[in-house]
DNA sequence: TGACCAACGTTAGTTGCACCAACGATTGGA
DNA sequence: TCCAATCGTTGGTGCAACTAACGTTGGTCA
C-alpha cells in the first residue's frame, strides 16, 4: 500500500457510483496482480485460459470476443502461454485464416492453481461483507455489466 | 462501444467478484472520460478540484492525500489547472516547501459544470437498478473500499 | 471466373492511470 | 547542530485498453 487516503476523499466522491467504482476495481487490480505475479502470471493470461477451458479449442478471434481481451493482445499472450506450454497453437485446416488454440493437460492444471488463487483473492477483498451481501454485490455488478454491453 | 463480448464471457468470470469490479470499472471509466473530454477535462483534473473545493487551500501534498493521486501526479495537474485559471499557486509563506493551492471562482465554476455532467453519468451507469439497489450498492462499495484502505 | 468485401492474425504503435526513485530545498525535533 | 522527515519536482516504469495498418485467406455475387 502506497497512498491510500490518509485525510479522508471528497465526500462527493465517496458517494459517486462511479468513483467507487474505479478506486474498488484499482485496489482488487493491485492485489489481483500480485497474487497472479506470485504464479508468474497476469490477467490477461488467466482470462485466455479460462476461455479456453469453458469453451473448448477456439480461434484466437473467438478466444479476444470470448474473455474481452482484444485480438491484438491475444497474440501476444497466446505467444506466452505456448512457450509455457499451457496451449497448443495449431493452423485450423479448415480455414487457413485461424489458428485453433488448445488449453494443454498442463494448462488446466495451471488454470485451476490460478482458480484456487483467486478464490483466495475474493475471499480477502470481500471479508467486510456477509454472504448475503456478498451475492447481491455481484447481482448488481452483474446487473450494471449487462447494461453496460449494450450502448 | 468496440469489443464487448459478442459471445458469453466464462461463466467462472461472470461471478467472480474483482472480475466484474473491474469491467464495471473499465465501462464507467470509458463513459467518464469520454464525458469529461467534452469538457476538456480528465479525472484527474476533477478529483483535484473537488478536492479543494472541500478541504479549501491545501498545499500539493495535501491535495495529493485527499483525492489519491500521487504528488508526483499532481504536479502536472496542477500547472495545467493553474494554465486554465482554475486554481492559483503561491508559494506558503509559513513554509516555504509547500506551494498554497486555491480553487478560483472560474474553478468552482468549471466544478459546478463537471458535477452536473457527472451525475448525467451516474444516471446512465445505474440505470438498471431501483433507487435502493443504487444506495446498496454505493453502500457495499464502500465497505469494500473501507477494507482495502487499511491492509 | 473474377472482383470485392469481410474476417483473421500480426505488428507497431498511442493513451490513461497508477506508481516508483531520486533530487534539492526546507523544516522540525533530538 | 545534526538528522530525519516533508515538500515539490523530474523523469521515468508497467499494465491494460485501444487503434491503425497490413498481408493472407474465405465467402459472395456479378
Amino acid at each position: 500500500m502506497d497512498l491510500m487516503a490518509d485525510d479522508s476523499p471528497p465526500t462527493r466522491l465517496r458517494t459517486m457510483a462511479s468513483w467507487l467504482m474505479t478506486q474498488v476495481a484499482v485496489g482488487a487490480d493491485r492485489v489481483v496482480g500480485e497474487r497472479l505475479a506470485t504464479a508468474d502470471t497476469r490477467r490477461h493470461h488467466y482470462r485466455v485460459l479460462a476461455a479456453l477451458d469453458e469453451s473448448g479449442p477456439s480461434s484466437q478471434a473467438e478466444v479476444a470476443r470470448n474473455c474481452g481481451v482484444h485480438s491484438s493482445d491475444v497474440v501476444a499472450v497466446v505467444n506466452d502461454l505456448v512457450g509455457k506450454g499451457l496451449v497448443d497453437r495449431s493452423p485450423d485446416p479448415a480455414d487457413r485464416r485461424r489458428n485453433t488454440i488448445t488449453i494443454t493437460a498442463v494448462g488446466v492444471g495451471k488454470l485451476r492453481e490460478l482458480d484456487a488463487l483467486l478464490a483466495d483473492v475474493q475471499d480477502e477483498l470481500l471479508a467486510p461483507l456477509t454472504t448475503d451481501e456478498r451475492t447481491e454485490l455481484v447481482r448488481l455488478l452483474g446487473l450494471v455489466l449487462e447494461h453496460q454491453g449494450r450502448s
